[in-house]
DNA sequence: TAGCTGATTGACT
DNA sequence: GTCAATCAGCTAA
């Protein structure tokens, strides 16, 4: 059951805590993978100084500023890709950057794309990891995370954990926000 | 056209 | 702890 599009018609901090626990879907062909979302950021308008919505205006404008509830997906240093959920009703930019999962199905196709012989810990505790462990790339840019193949599901039990808040990891702008969110005492998340 | 930067990762000292 | 890999999109000219 895949999270409705007005989950996502909310501010970007809100939706970055709701999202913890929450599964993402993967589905290429018959390659089916998931995890639960363990780690989030919240990145905001051009406020935000983090945000591409302030630094990159021209490339991220379109989807920043229409409607939540699809797929940001971004390529970092040359070689990464950074997975977000974008936020907020049309003209309200804002979005989530997907930090970390805890696998949940697929694991063996996941450790078979970033060349690893068995499913660990590392397979999907940071942003490129899960974006190659679950094959998300620029082609994903738009997609709709409520159908199709790449979808965000509600949590498939109760929410039994403690949500940790801090400073957003990485960047070099706004380091002093608190918006970065994650689930207490889970292995996957990026950085203790 | 050329030059620079970055929401990262992995390999190395 | 340091450092290179590698490229889309911006900026300056």
């Amino acid at each position: 059951m895949s999270l409705p599009r007005a989950f996502y018609l909310r501010p970007a901090r809100v939706v970055a805590r709701g999202l913890l626990g929450c599964v993402l879907l993967s589905r290429r062909g018959r390659v089916l993978t998931a995890g639960r979302i363990v780690e989030t950021e919240a990145y905001l308008g051009p406020d935000d100084a983090a945000s591409h919505a302030a630094i990159r205006p021209l490339a991220a404008r379109d989807l920043f500023y229409g409607p939540g509830g699809r797929a940001y997906v971004f390529r970092i240093y040359g070689l990464h890709h950074c997975l977000n959920a974008i936020t907020g009703r049309a003209g309200h930019p804002g979005c989530v950057l997907i930090r970390a999962l805890e696998p949940i199905a697929g694991a063996r196709a996941m450790a078979r794309r970033r060349g690893q012989a068995a499913a660990s810990v590392g397979l999907t505790n940071g942003p490129g990891k899960l974006a190659e462990a679950l094959d998300v790339t620029l082609r994903d840019n738009g997609a709709d995370l409520t159908r199709g193949r790449l979808v965000i599901d509600r949590p498939p039990g109760p929410r039994g954990f403690a949500v940790g808040v801090g400073p957003r990891v990485g960047v070099t702008r706004a380091v002093d926000r608190l918006l970065r969110f994650w689930i207490r005492g889970n292995p996957y998340v990026s950085r203790p």
